[in-house]
DNA sequence: ACAAGCTTTGCATTTTTATGCAGGATGCGT
DNA sequence: ACGCATCCTGCATAAAAATGCAAAGCTTGT
C-alpha cells in the first residue's frame, strides 16, 4: 500500500511514541527526535515534530525536552474553597494568617479579594499561606 | 561612575527580575524579555537573557516561558537549605524577611514551615524572598 | 461520484535561540 | 604592581524551531 502523503494511523501513534521517547531519555533537538522516530517506524519531518511537541504540551528546558506536568484543575467558589483552610492565626493587631493546603492559597485569596469585605485592607498569598491585612484588632473576626 | 561593560550588581538582580516577570505574565520571546527588563531598569541583550534563562532553569513550553518546578526535593533538611539564604532583614516587630538564591525560596520556606517553630506564625515565599510572620519582637531570633 | 470542509504533511523560509570568541572588570596570590 | 584565573558581556553568526503555504487524504452530505 502506498501512503505517499498522509498516514492516518501515524499522527496519534507518532505523538504517543514521541512522549515515550521523551520520557525515556534526554533529547535536545527536534531533528534527533525525527531520527529516533524513524527507528520506531515513524517517518516525519522536523516540521511535524515541532507541531507534535506543541500539541503534547512538551516544554524545552535548557537542552532537553520535558513532558508537561499532569496537574489537576481546581474550582473557584468560596464555599468549596474554605475547606482548604487548615488554620487561622494572628500576628499583631492587624495581620491575620490563613494556612491552607498546598497550592490552594492563591485560589482562596482571590475569593477573599473578590468578596470585598470592608475590614480587609489587602491580601498577599503564596502556595499555602495567605497574609490578610486588617484594619484593626476589632476587625479580626470573620 | 562609568560601568561600561560589567555591572556586578546587575547580573543576579536581573535574574531575579526575570523570574518575577516570567511568573507574572506570558512571554514568548527573549527579545520581549529584553524590552521588559529595560522598563525595570535592566539593560541586557538577548544573549544574556538566553544565558540567564538557562541559569534559572526556565523552560519554554509552546509559546511561553515557565519557571522551573519547585519540585519535591529528595532532601529537604534544614541544614542543607540554609546555604541558600543570602540575607536576613526585619520589618517591624513581627515580620522577618529572608533573601535567598533565586528559586530556592519555596524550598526554604517549606523547611521552615515543617520545622513548626512556635514563634513562627506563617511564611510566604516568592522566587527569592520569604516573609516570615513572627509572634513578637522577642521571637525574632532563630 | 462529487464537492466542501477539515486535518495533516512537507517544503522553503523566517523567526527565535544558542554560542564561539574576545574584551573588560574583579579578586587573589605573589 | 603584576600575572593569572574567573565571571559577565555584546557582537556576529550558527543552530534550532516555528510557520505560511499549497497539496493530499479523509469524512460527510448531497
Amino acid at each position: 500500500m502506498l501512503r505517499s502523503h498522509t498516514d492516518s494511523t501515524s499522527a496519534p501513534a507518532r505523538r504517543s511514541a514521541l512522549a515515550k521517547i521523551i520520557r525515556g531519555q534526554a533529547v535536545g533537538r527536534q531533528t534527533e527526535l525525527v531520527d529516533m522516530l524513524r527507528k520506531h517506524g515513524h517517518v516525519a519531518t522536523q516540521s511535524s515534530v515541532s507541531r507534535d511537541l506543541r500539541e503534547l504540551g512538551v516544554a524545552k528546558m535548557g537542552d532537553r525536552y520535558v513532558l508537561p506536568d499532569t496537574a489537576p484543575a481546581p474550582k473557584n467558589d468560596f464555599s468549596t474553597l474554605k475547606q482548604f483552610v487548615r488554620a487561622r492565626l494572628t500576628a499583631g493587631t492587624n495581620l491575620t494568617v490563613l494556612k491552607t493546603t498546598v497550592g490552594a492559597a492563591q485560589s482562596v485569596a482571590v475569593a477573599i479579594d473578590t468578596a470585598r469585605w470592608p475590614e480587609v485592607i489587602g491580601t498577599l498569598s503564596g502556595d499555602d499561606t495567605i497574609f490578610i491585612a486588617t484594619a484593626g484588632a476589632r476587625e479580626q473576626r470573620k
